[in-house]
DNA sequence: CCGATGTGTCTAGACATATCGAAATGTTGA
DNA sequence: TCAACATTTCGATATGTCTAGACACATCGG
């Protein structure tokens, strides 16, 4: 039994904990899975075919944003958004990675 | 872009929404990162490492437990609880798969 | 410069979750 | 049967999250 219960999260835990946290929420798994692959989508096409305020779609976004899910970039007036992709794979593999080895 | 935003959520998604929400939790990564490999603890050894009270561990051990990411088995008085491994890395390698070909 | 547009932030209320201690439940052994 | 033990449930409170609308800020076109 590992008994330093306080001791540091792995860090590929630690990274994996923003995106469990930002992607526990049905919304934000909505609105992941509007993307199609490689797509940019700015806030008002994902506020579009949201059930949520422009406002609330903001803020979820921002939540994805933070955990690292999504990156986004201005251009104009817009903020397009993506996912990001091949970072995700990766945390997941490694989260995998270390069950598979550790746990 | 994927419009029916209402639409129902993939089936590995799904599964994978509880672990989500359940390891979003850091007390709740704690307690599944005190395992070792194999192990099996009963709800006194976790609460005696846990920086919580008794009562609120087994609540939080309840939300892993539905989640699927434990498994529990009583025998007598004692509640043991082991990692879902297999189950586990099933639903990551199926989530990592479905954001490679279809996000 | 001004109005329209796209986005983010702030606020407040509704709602959900976390937490602990006490009480209840179930189990074992004397 | 009874006392001790392990765990869960319950009640109360505190804390956090979700949500919409009002407002602020930046950008673009006229």
């Amino acid at each position: 039994m590992n008994r330093n219960y306080s001791r540091a999260i792995p860090a590929e835990w630690r990274a994996m904990s923003k995106v469990f946290e930002a992607l526990g929420d049905e919304h934000r798994q909505r609105l992941v899975l509007s993307f199609e692959p490689g797509e940019r989508l700015n806030v008002s096409q994902l506020a579009e075919v949201s059930t949520l305020a422009r406002s609330t779609v903001s803020h979820h976004l921002k939540i994805l944003r933070e955990a690292g899910v999504l990156e986004s970039e201005k251009t104009g007036k817009e903020v397009w958004y993506w996912i990001n992709k091949a970072w995700l794979m990766q945390v997941f593999e490694d989260v995998t990675e270390h069950l598979r080895k550790r746990l």
